[in-house]
DNA sequence: ACAATTAGTTAGACGACTCTTATTTTAGTC
DNA sequence: GACTAAAATAAGAGTCGTCTAACTAATTGT
């Protein structure tokens, strides 16, 4: 059996490789934990079988940790949309929740009672896509940050930055939602903000916020 | 901020103590760990001010205790209620499930949308009242156990023990659920099986099973 | 090529929770 | 009052997950 806290570095170091190698001192940032914390975990992930390290290719999940690494993702999500879809609760509100339910089911049963309920949804309330349906690893990593879009460009807002419930109000507030289009109208010079439009309104948007927000082309 | 350990510990005493004085020796049982843990736990407990522990009351929850207590049998049945009512699981299936899901819950905001949704029960699907609303300790302290009942008796089912999955399949096979009516037809001498009647049909039940069955005198 | 940044390692520690084994209290019984 | 059974405590240890401080190795920019 598996802590939580290992589910959680797993979870990490997946979410982690879909934007290039994994290396330890990165990890140790995302799950605020010091550095030698991370080697002693990575020891012990070793030591299950769930990850491999080395030098070149930093961390790596091995087929069994990629397989819990994708079920507490895919139950992340199942619950983010539960607590959206079913409770109600505001899409800032349901991250947090949400980390805690994940740990929280003890079979494959449970989790598909809960899909049924849920409709079989293919992605959280923020976009991004829930492992087990057809194409979520590649709609993942299709996706590019807005702040990449150059002047003229039109796109769909595929899925936002989770973690930050602020930003999520924030954007929730512009109307910049998942689906919806947003057309590059400006970028200031020297990484200045970047003027879009949505829902026919114009807003400035910063860098920051803008590489938090994944789009599809047009 | 309490560790789920902590949290089990507290909802162990509060439901102990529904039958008298706590000693540390029953809850290490309750507990399953050694004598010489519960001693430390208590220790903790006493420090963090949510127990009270003497020679002569053995443990007693504080304010602050009991409340914490309250709210995670109060979450537990909700999330048993979800199990059953929402998702469809089986009523020997829930109670593992609902025990890790009680630590779960982050705020009562989101409690009470869960329990809104549930339309507010009164009691889990076992039969138990659900803290918080009105009646609720009365109730739990109210039945007796049907082993306790005489020839001749009748009776509702108040609620069954729920721990016990393979216990909860076979009640549930003779329908011996929460709201039947029993009547005793015989209690067979040197604490022998008890002939009961319900919904028409006559079985013998061990004393020990008969313990397990709350029930409200008629 | 070398200084400077970045990454990783070693060593020692601590809190939470658990164990076993052994001993001491306490309580109950004859 | 003495003896036994049950309960509690003491002592010592181990795992998991975390820390800080200090050190070494690897990269990288100019």
């Amino acid at each position: 059996m598996l802590t939580e806290v290992v589910e959680e570095y797993l979870e990490a170091i997946y979410k982690m490789s879909l934007n290039g190698p994994v290396i330890a001192a990165r990890l140790a940032e995302w799950m605020k934990v010091s550095p030698p914390t991370v080697a002693d975990m990575l020891k012990r992930l070793s030591d299950k079988g769930l990850v491999k390290t080395s030098r070149r290719d930093g961390v790596k999940l091995t087929k069994k940790g990629l397989e819990t690494a994708e079920t507490m993702v895919r139950r992340h999500r199942l619950w983010e949309r539960f607590l959206t879809d079913i409770l109600g609760l505001n899409w800032d509100e349901v991250h947090e929740e949400a980390c805690k339910l994940e740990h929280a089911i003890s079979s494959p049963q449970v989790e598909e009672k809960l899909a049924d309920i849920l409709g079989h949804p293919e992605t959280c309330p923020h976009g991004h896509p829930i492992p087990g349906t057809r194409g979520a690893r590649k709609r993942e990593k299709e996706a590019k940050p807005l702040s990449q879009c150059s002047v003229g460009d039109e796109a769909i807002i595929e899925r936002v930055a989770d973690e930050d419930s602020q930003l999520l109000q924030y954007l929730a507030s512009l109307g910049l939602l998942p689906e919806a289009r947003v057309a590059v109208k400006e970028i200031a010079p020297f990484k200045g903000p970047m003027l879009v439009n949505v829902c026919g309104a114009q807003y400035a948007l910063g860098q920051e916020v803008a590489a938090k927000i994944m789009v599809k082309g047009k």
